[in-house]
RNA sequence: CGGGGAGUAGCGCAGUCUGGGAGCGCACCUGCCUUGGGAGCAGGGGGUCGCAAGUUCGAAUCUUGUCUCCCCGACCA
């Protein structure tokens, strides 16, 4: 390509509204430019780092006996009325009406419409296993749409959907498309952790996102140090504590703490460690249901495990007029001695241990200290309720300690089981003529939140380092004055193309600016390698290659740096 | 949806408090010059000051309304 027909609209300076470093990058190389909160265009440059992972994807999923086919983006309102996610999914669903005033929305996600097909399309045993896929763009009307690609309303997604005759053979599905993440993750060249996760508004029994680890990650991860386990915080599970059944030596005792509401407050004025307190919340499902729950004081609440032990839908922490109707006593002196009747109180699994806390007296100013659980109060039941911290020990092997990461999600796999495929009435019959219904699964990946995923990962104060694969260009040819020194122009424009006809994808730097600006610029797009022609070098029938990452930089003969730069190529894209 | 901030040239911003000429840097165009890390000089083009209404002899500036964008939170594959 030569650069002086091409377009890369680069920025010196950094748009005021990008926050994140992929997102001010992206904009700066000439990538994406915003057409309005949370829409982009792409540009020629973002679009060929778009298609090169597409078709990373796009192998993979091939190789793991998916076929691919498109769905359309609009989708009419009566498949979503039959999944009941109409009503389910709420304002992040687009909806629009036609000219005929039927309903339709943006397609958000395609677990209705690929169902739709199927149970249309699959009737016996002998069809399956199937498993779909497309690479297509989804509308979701995010409410606060941030950090470029990242979290767009329209975004480009690939998604799959495993259909099986049955639980086991569902989880050879999942399993395949598993190792296929693995696969296509890792010939991008990131790191990135697959962990267990939370399986959230999609449902089903189980899930695992792929996460790349990044500082600005949206997510927090934990991963053992010593064994596989690895968890998204939201799932991660705590190590079922050793419980201490000394018992309680102090009596319970009621003290004034006036205006010590926090945690900290009370454990500074009373002088015992955050650790001898017990916190106490109050989460409401949003339809009038209430729960207390109990945790230790230095401990962080897990809404979603929360949410999951009381079997509710949603959650949320309740208000302060709320929590006084509730309990009968005022936030922060809140504690189940003595609470109203009919409440329910849920414990952390790490009161089982504790012994003479200081808890909340339900009495303005009050806190009672010498406090034990089953003595003083009743737990009504005890379940895992808070968040895990680095250094926790695993709840899978003996040895491991928990660590922790930020990560981008950038896949997401499910098994969704019969979830779709039971209200929609997707079934088969089976070798016995008998019906039954289709076990599914479905597999995500954030196309464009992958690419800005790896810029995240990848880059230096003077710009994008692309891996390799992602990169849109394999190499560039950086002409020196080629106003002037025609040679050198004539002679550079030979090199490019011997390294097209190597299969190379090039970027000749032709442009008549000088030597200063196409460097900035080469090095803000992230071309891995760069190949320099200059009169001086040319005198001795030499060029300059540099590598973007390692900075190294080498006077070779033409024909070595030829061969060097296709070496380098083929390594980096090799996978196996 | 709650809290905070911002809309002035393609980008980054000043001007607004205290009403009266629409400005600066980068980018862009022309010429000269320069050529290994975003050069220099000279000349030039480009803005309904987000939109609407109001106050005033006069509004980027004051008032009211409205829209959009950004940040934090809640929420969210």
């Amino acid at each position: 390509m030569f650069y002086s027909r091409y377009f890369i609209p680069t920025l010196k300076e950094t748009p005021s509204d990008a926050e994140v470093i992929s997102h001010q990058l992206m904009l700066r190389a000439g990538m994406i430019r915003k057409l309005s909160a949370g829409i982009y265009n792409y540009l020629p440059l973002g679009l060929r780092s778009i298609r090169k992972f597409e078709n990373i994807v796009r192998e993979e999923m091939n190789k793991a006996d998916a076929i691919e086919m498109l769905m359309p983006s609009v989708q009419p309102a009566e498949l979503w009325q039959e999944s009941g996610r109409w009503q389910f999914y709420g304002k992040e669903l687009l909806r629009f009406k036609d000219r005929k005033d039927n309903e339709f929305c943006m397609g958000p996600t395609h677990e209705e419409v690929i169902t739709d097909m199927v149970r249309r399309e699959i009737k016996s045993y002998r069809q399956m296993p199937l498993n779909f896929y497309q690479i297509q763009t989804k509308f979701r009307d995010e409410i606060r749409p941030r950090f470029g690609l990242m979290r767009g309303r329209e975004f480009i997604m690939k998604d799959a959907y495993s259909f099986d005759v049955d639980s086991a053979a569902a989880d050879l599905s999942y399993e395949k498309m598993y190792n296929a993440y693995v696969r296509i993750f890792e010939r991008c060249g990131l790191k990135f952790r697959a962990v267990e996760a939370d399986t959230g508004t999609i449902g089903g029994s189980a899930s695992h996102e792929f996460m790349v680890l990044a500082e600005s990650g949206e997510d927090a991860i934990v991963s053992c140090n010593a064994c596989h386990y690895a968890a998204n915080v939201e799932k991660a599970e705590v190590r079922v504590p050793a419980v201490a059944t000394s018992g309680g030596k102090l009596p319970l005792e009621k003290i004034a703490t006036p205006d010590k509401k926090t945690i900290m407050d009370v454990a500074a004025f009373l002088d015992m460690p955050v650790e001898s307190t017990i916190k106490t919340l109050v989460c409401s499902n949003g339809e009038g249901a209430f729960v207390m729950a109990l945790l230790r004081g230095d401990h962080e609440l897990n809404e979603i495990k929360l949410k999951n032990a009381m079997g509710w839908d949603e959650i949320r922490m309740a208000t302060d007029e709320e929590i006084l109707a509730a309990t009968g006593a005022p936030v922060g002196f809140l504690g189940p001695i003595g609470v109203k009747v009919g409440l329910p109180v849920i414990g952390d699994l790490a009161l089982n241990g504790m012994v003479d806390c200081v808890i909340g007296a339900n009495q303005i100013d009050m806190h009672y200290t010498g406090a034990n659980p089953g003595r003083d109060f009743v737990i009504g039941r005890s379940a895992d309720l808070r968040n895990v911290v680095a250094g926790d020990a695993c709840p899978r092997c003996e040895t491991g300690k928990m660590e922790m990461w930020r990560g981008i999600e950038v896949g997401h796999v499910f098994k969704l089981g019969t979830k779709y495929s039971e209200k929609l009435g997707a079934t088969y019959l089976d070798a016995d003529g008998k019906e039954n219904t289709i076990f599914m699964g479905c597999y995500g990946i954030g196309i464009g939140r992958t690419v800005a995923a790896s810029i995240e990962q990848n880059h230096d104060e003077n710009g994008i380092i692309f891996p390799i694969p992602l990169a849109p260009f394999h190499c560039s040819v950086v002409a020196l004055n080629p106003g002037k020194e025609t040679g050198v122009l004539a002679e550079a424009e030979e090199i490019y193309f011997k390294l097209e006809q190597l299969g190379l994808e090039v970027l000749f730097d032709d442009r008549d600016e000088r030597p200063g600006v196409k460097f900035k610029d080469n090095d803000l797009i992230g071309i891995p390698l760069r190949i320099v022609v200059g009169s001086k070098g040319l005198a001795e029938g030499k060029v300059e290659l540099k590598n973007r990452k390692t900075g190294e930089m080498l006077l070779l003969p033409i024909e070595e740096a030829i061969s060097q730069v296709k070496q380098i190529v083929d390594m980096a894209l090799a996978y196996e």
